[in-house]
DNA sequence: TAGATTTGACCGGT
DNA sequence: ACCGGTCAAATCTA
């Protein structure tokens, strides 16, 4: 707490000296340069500020600037991040209350078998698990999960991990609440965010046999594209390569195509690049389907299957640790 | 040592 | 009373 009022002093001190000097070298004789650096400090800089009071990391119960898109179904007002601990215990009564005004969907992961792999794959975000159920009439546990950032900043997401007793190889995943934290994408800008981000979800530490093919170099490059628009995605938490809407026995579905093998292994070819079958297999046994009604789906801001709604798009990379002194240059800039 | 997981206890809804 | 969901202390792990 205290550090990050000092962290968010700091960076609003840094703002405005970096105005300052950019003032003065507002005469023609500077270099367009340096007034480019300094722009970009100062940003970065009020950025960082910002997202810590989105965070409500200070108690101030507001956000200054939403990060997330509105859904079209309001969320429940009272759901907003605690900041009191002495609410515990109201909060432990009208939990219930709670849980049946929020807002949910279910999606289905399908999981190849016989690879290793014991639970879905990682969907972007970091939970920590918060206990087990044996669940009547079903063969396997049900998992809850919330969101690691829950006491850190306030974040209410939730999902339950259900394994289906017809096909094992599928998991039901519920998510309750949307994300109302900041992640740091342990994929794409794993060099750049605090050691404990860093760390991987849980499911991804189940992958053994395959952990080396999710190691993440540096010279990985990871995109995706929404072939809806051909806009590219960058970073994609998911590494969806499609995003096709089809009728399912009148049911309308999202049909989210499988991890890109160009992600589990960047030699394989690109006809594997844009498979979409379920549980496409790769040279590693590695499948991933994602499932989800398209009128739930579309609800939830916080959904990892919604490539427009990923976490990235919350996410301002100049957020994280863009050390003050970091030499950008015209093409960093795009000038 | 901090953060994550496990697991039995507890709670509220039905 | 039963069941699903959550808590929290104990334990694990990097």
């Amino acid at each position: 707490m205290e550090l990050e009022q000092r962290t968010l002093i700091n960076e609003l001190n840094q703002g405005k000296e970096l105005a300052e000097q950019l003032r003065s070298y507002l005469n023609p004789a500077s270099s367009l340069e340096t007034r480019q650096f300094l722009i970009e400090k100062i940003l970065s800089s009020y950025d960082k500020a910002l997202s810590m009071l989105n965070w409500d990391a200070f108690g101030f119960g507001v956000q200054v600037q939403p990060t997330i898109l509105e859904s079209r179904h309001s969320f429940p007002k009272d759901t907003s991040p605690r900041t009191d601990v002495s609410d515990q215990d109201q909060d432990q009564k009208t939990v219930f209350k709670k849980r049946k005004t929020q807002e949910r969907f279910t999606e289905q992961v399908r999981v190849c078998l016989g690879t290793g792999v014991e639970g879905p794959l990682d969907d972007g975000y970091r939970w920590r698990k918060y206990g087990q159920k044996v669940i009547l009439g079903a063969n396997f546990p049900r998992e809850y999960y919330r969101c690691t950032h829950r006491h850190s900043q306030g974040c209410l997401a939730m999902k339950q991990v259900q394994r289906s007793d017809e096909d094992p190889s599928i998991f039901e995943v519920t998510y309750r609440g949307r994300h109302t934290c900041v992640q740091a994408s342990h994929f794409a800008i794993s060099n750049q965010v605090h050691p404990q981000q860093q760390k991987q979800p849980h499911f991804e530490e189940k992958l053994k046999p395959s952990k080396e093919a999710f190691n993440m170099g540096e010279e990985l490059q990871v995109k995706a594209k929404d072939l809806n628009t051909g806009e590219e995605i960058f970073p994609s938490f998911f590494f969806l390569d499609e995003f096709i809407e089809k009728e399912n026995e009148g049911e309308s579905t999202y049909f989210v195509g499988s991890i890109s093998p160009a992600f589990i292994s960047p030699a394989t070819s690109e006809s594997n690049y844009l498979s979409t079958s379920p549980c496409k297999v790769d040279s590693f046994g590695i499948g991933y389907d994602v499932q989800a009604p398209k009128s739930e789906l579309t609800d939830i801001i916080s959904a990892p299957t919604s490539v427009t709604n990923s976490p990235v798009d919350d996410l301002d990379i100049s957020n994280f640790n863009f050390d003050i002194n970091f030499p950008f240059d015209d093409n960093v800039l795009g000038y």
